[in-house]
RNA sequence: GCGCCCGUAGCUCAACUGGAUAGAGCAUCGGCCUUCUAAGCCGAGGGUUGCAGGUUCGAGCCCUGCCGGGCGUGCCA
């Protein structure tokens, strides 16, 4: 339980003995200015007004029987019925004092611990990775890391398209190109422009065009040689997906890849299970599932379509089949999907039939991990753009150079492989943080800039704050890693710094929840913000005496614990200097 | 038509079950390197939170209407 867990069920328990009703919530923030302590606590307001009591006495009586002596030193009400706490140093100390056990450390999996399947990257084997792919890719890694963290046990999928129609064009055209076996080398090497020729020769040859399509059902079917030409391709595709995971630092591999292909074999037993359950309806020869929950237009009933008229079966199917694999097989309690919002509509479809024909049960989370569309610096959506999209590897290659670059000019001493290897390290970070610090479910803007900035709320800052303490430790020729001292939190640069260390956990129980690792961005950089004014106003290594020095120096390391882990959670590495 | 999402500083974004004076970064302007890394620090300016009502002790957040944008809406994924 976090420290704003503890106090929220202690002022609950205060509020309900001083007369609110059982669960009255006492919502406890942290305070909303420097003035007004370190937590607030909301709740007596609204209870207060249930009861047709005055606000502030009600804070009152409740203040009165609170059992928060252990960790609060001042208590106050102020305002219409707000009631502010701060921290007693003593309760700071005792956080601090066992900083790396209880803190910091992955909570080990306890009572509340559950299975989560964590859906996400899950590209198109037919194109390469571009800039889009990144948003589930880089959210969803980081959410899998944080669940992982805070005791949960992560089942992460990789549900790649690999199956379908622009497959049969694929194949044809390595058909083409296969008597030539440096060509088809040649072409696989680069997909996009394989995928580009194919469209074309799709495009403007109807002979072409046929085959392709006739190749579609000639693998549906199960045709050996086209099972092995896709194999072929899949292969390719697939390294392509990991080379690019491995630079990006994706935990990610082929053993968390369960592709759309992979419930092939499911489908027609999903629809049969559907019709066991009284749920499918034919309509204009499609097998449909209509719930009276979902109604298009006129008010007519929308169906969930699982089998066309002419037998195939499409996308809602195979996520039928995926729920009811990750709940069965599985075992999970709470599925989370990072996908694009343009598909709210169809999760929401696809859960509820799921629940109704029993895929996954009642008690079972399915929640949709909504993320907003990457638009271009014109506004619209990037992919619409004509000239194409910019390939992932490009942005990487631009985000290292220019990082290495930069460090070069700043520290031009360093051997060139270490500058190489900040460059990546700062590169991709940056690239990363962009990303992962915006609130997922609003579309957003790419810009190069924006992506390749090393200023202000950065990864680059918060490796760099990193870089300062470790840079203290050398000077100092301890080992952080083995350093312990008494702090003591004398000026208010080191109590604000101590307020932001302590609070880690409190973020990452409300990332856990959420999903939203932006507001782990958010809290890293408070930490990295209240160290650099720490940093200013606090001399370590000058500290007046050995004790002060001490203690400054055990913060520091608290801090770069803090900074480690959190930015590893993110999925960012660090650098030792830079 | 119906449904979902969005509209916050010049730009890009925050604001944690409705909380106190709406916060950051970038950009602009002014300071700070003979002292622990200036990828930094300190300070300044910049807002009718799209518009109009409503709910209440209190609204960027909830409700209604309008304006503007995005997405979805039966045989692609």
């Amino acid at each position: 339980m976090t420290l704003r867990e503890t106090l929220e069920a202690r002022i609950t328990a205060a509020l309900e003995k001083a007369g609110a009703p059982p669960g009255t919530p006492a919502i406890v923030q942290p305070a909303t200015r420097a003035g007004f302590g370190d937590y607030q606590a909301n709740g007596a307001m609204g209870a207060a007004k249930k009861l047709g009591r005055k606000p502030r006495e009600l804070a009152e009586a409740a203040l009165a029987v609170a059992e928060i002596d252990d960790l609060v030193a001042h208590a106050e009400i102020a305002g219409p019925g707000f009631i502010n706490l701060t921290l007693s140093d003593a309760c700071l100390n005792r956080q601090l004092a066992d900083y790396a056990a209880t803190v910091i450390a992955a909570r080990p999996a306890g009572a509340d611990a559950q299975r989560v399947v964590v859906d996400y990257s899950s590209p198109n084997l037919a194109k390469e990775m571009h800039v889009g792919h990144l948003r589930s890719t880089i959210i969803g890694d980081a959410m899998a890391r944080v669940l992982e963290h805070t005791g949960h046990a992560v089942l992460r999928q990789n549900h790649v398209g690999d199956w379908g129609t622009q497959f049969g064009m694929l194949l044809t055209w390595m058909n083409e190109l296969a008597n030539n076996d440096d060509a088809l080398e040649h072409e696989l090497a680069d997909l996009e422009t394989f995928y580009r020729h194919a469209k074309q020769r799709f495009d403007s040859d109807p002979e072409f065009a046929q085959a392709a399509r006739d190749t579609v059902v000639r693998l549906q079917s199960g045709d050996p040689d086209c099972l092995r030409r896709w194999q072929q391709f899949i292969d390719v595709s697939m390294r392509h997906c990991e080379a690019l995971y491995a630079r990006l630092g994706v935990s990610l591999t082929r053993e968390h890849v369960h592709a759309e292909s992979a419930y092939n074999d499911d489908l027609a037993r999903v629809v049969e299970d559907l019709d066991a359950a009284g749920l499918l309806t034919e309509s204009d020869g499609a097998q449909c599932v209509f719930l009276d929950e979902f109604k298009g237009k006129d008010d007519q009933p929308l169906p969930l379509i699982v089998q066309k008229r002419d037998g195939g079966y499409l996308y809602a199917t195979t996520d039928l089949a995926a729920v009811r694999h990750r709940s069965r097989t599985l075992r999970a309690q709470r599925m989370l999907y990072f996908v694009d919002n343009r598909q709210s509509l169809h999760f929401r479809q696809v859960f509820a039939v799921a629940r109704a024909a029993g895929f996954a049960p009642e008690e079972a989370q399915l929640e949709h991990m909504p993320f907003g569309t990457m638009l271009g610096e014109d506004g619209r959506p990037f992919a619409t753009r004509s000239g194409g999209v910019v390939r992932l590897s490009q942005l990487l290659d631009e985000a290292e150079e220019r990082a290495y670059a930069l460090v070069t000019e700043k520290n031009p001493e360093l051997a060139e492989a270490e500058r190489r290897d900040i460059g990546r390290v700062v590169g991709i970070g940056a690239v990363k943080y962009a990303d992962l610090s915006k609130h997922r479910s609003s579309d957003y803007v790419f810009s190069w800039d924006g992506m390749l900035s090393f200023d202000g709320n950065t990864a680059p800052y918060l490796q760099y704050a990193y870089t300062r303490v470790r840079s203290l430790f050398r000077r100092a020729e301890v080992d952080p890693d083995s350093f312990d001292a008494p702090i003591t939190l004398a000026e208010p640069a080191e109590r604000a710094l101590a307020m932001q260390l302590i609070r880690l956990p409190e973020t990452l129980a409300v990332v856990t929840r959420d999903g939203l690792p932006h507001l782990l961005c958010a809290h890293l950089f408070d930490i990295a913000v209240a160290f650099m004014a720490f940093y200013e106003q606090c001399p370590v290594l000058a500290a007046s005496d050995a004790a002060l020095r001490d203690s400054r120096l055990a913060l520091a390391q608290r801090t770069s614990a803090a900074l480690k882990t959190g930015l590893s959670l993110l999925g960012i590495a660090t650098v030792e200097r830079m």
